[in-house]
DNA sequence: GTCTATACCAAGATAGAC
DNA sequence: GTCTATCTTGGTATAGAC
């Protein structure tokens, strides 16, 4: 009996995505240059013919992971609500992107290995600029709100901050937890008013 | 008229040297993989063959490399005078950290980049281990004297910083100079017991 | 010490059967 | 929609002449 044309395009998504995620976790582990077809085939449980069914080469196929990746990227921070002090606007923009950090690891691993190559770089420029340049004006503003000297450098810091605790989280275990990096962070920027009891 | 055997091991490290040079530059523009023998040969003026009189292989290359760099990792905070006040040797360590990210850009750039994947980091696991433990007590002992209240977090954190920083260097033109980002961070940690004149 | 020619192989990609 | 078989290219590495 032939099946319906939803069940083929279900059928059709789920191999997708199978490649995908196959994809993601060998390119984002191994490099995408030392990661082969037959690798991904393999860990998809699919051939190496089906691969090209789905996209047109092996470079197609990586651009669809950052395009996703991008996607998830996007309005990291427009879930804050502007009604609260800005140090609770600050405490709630750095637990949002430490958890992403944590939940989205494997895109990052991905992004940052990429991101060391030139070729590549140049590639994404804008998406990136515009991506850096909206995180920074973002905070620039907090920063500015709380009385900061020089409030874009302030935010271009934070952003290294950032980075670094995404190349730490990927290249070595780290010996403190989430929740001690946030607070220590926190600490740093803001200033309880009250005095705190021993 | 016959050469000198002081004649052809001077003429040997030069291709060598070549080689590495070549290779190094590659490898950390484009990626390891991505680079071939041609390329690397092209680069450094030789024939492909000739390589492989110098390294086994394209990995023992980078094998060098990677040794090359380590070396000149070590040693990198040895020369800080003892002397000094904590505050003082604080900005020593930070500036010559920093100034090393400049210099040795390029080396950075590959070790970076090759640390993002799992199966290399695992290589140079101890090495990379101990670097960071030493860098780490270092640090610590100097936040005790400047009486942090979790030293060694504060050094793992002031890591982190720099780890950001190197990527922001790699992986993006910054918009603030060496300068200006050393004082802004120092400035988070030396507070000035004298009040500034406006 | 350096080069060219070549062996060898693995990877990306396609064709056509089912 | 999926698979196997196959083509083709480009890479690593070696051999041997100069």
């Amino acid at each position: 009996m032939p099946r319906t044309k939803d069940q083929y395009s279900e059928i059709r998504k789920v191999s997708r995505e199978k490649i995908l995620s196959a994809a993601l976790e060998l390119f984002a582990k191994k490099g995408f240059h030392a990661t082969s077809i037959s690798q991904i085939a393999k860990k998809a449980k699919i051939s190496k013919g089906l691969m090209y069914n789905y996209f047109k080469s092996k470079d197609r196929l990586l651009d669809e992971l950052i395009q996703n990746g991008f996607a998830g990227l996007e309005g990291l921070g427009y879930h804050i609500t502007k009604s609260t002090s800005p140090e609770d606007q600050l405490k709630d923009y750095v637990s949002a992107i430490l958890d992403n950090l944590y939940s989205n690891f494997t895109y990052w691993q991905l992004y940052l290995a990429l991101f060391m190559h030139p070729d590549v770089q140049k590639r994404f420029e804008k998406k990136m600029k515009i991506f850096r340049e909206e995180f920074i004006n973002q905070f620039a503003k907090l920063f500015r709100k709380l009385g900061a000297k020089n409030p874009k450098l302030e935010a271009f810091l934070l952003g290294t901050y950032f980075d670094g605790l995404v190349l730490n989280f990927i290249a070595a275990e780290s010996d403190f937890s989430v929740e001690e990096i946030k607070t220590a962070l926190l600490s740093k920027y803001i200033h309880k008013k009250e005095r705190k009891r021993k």
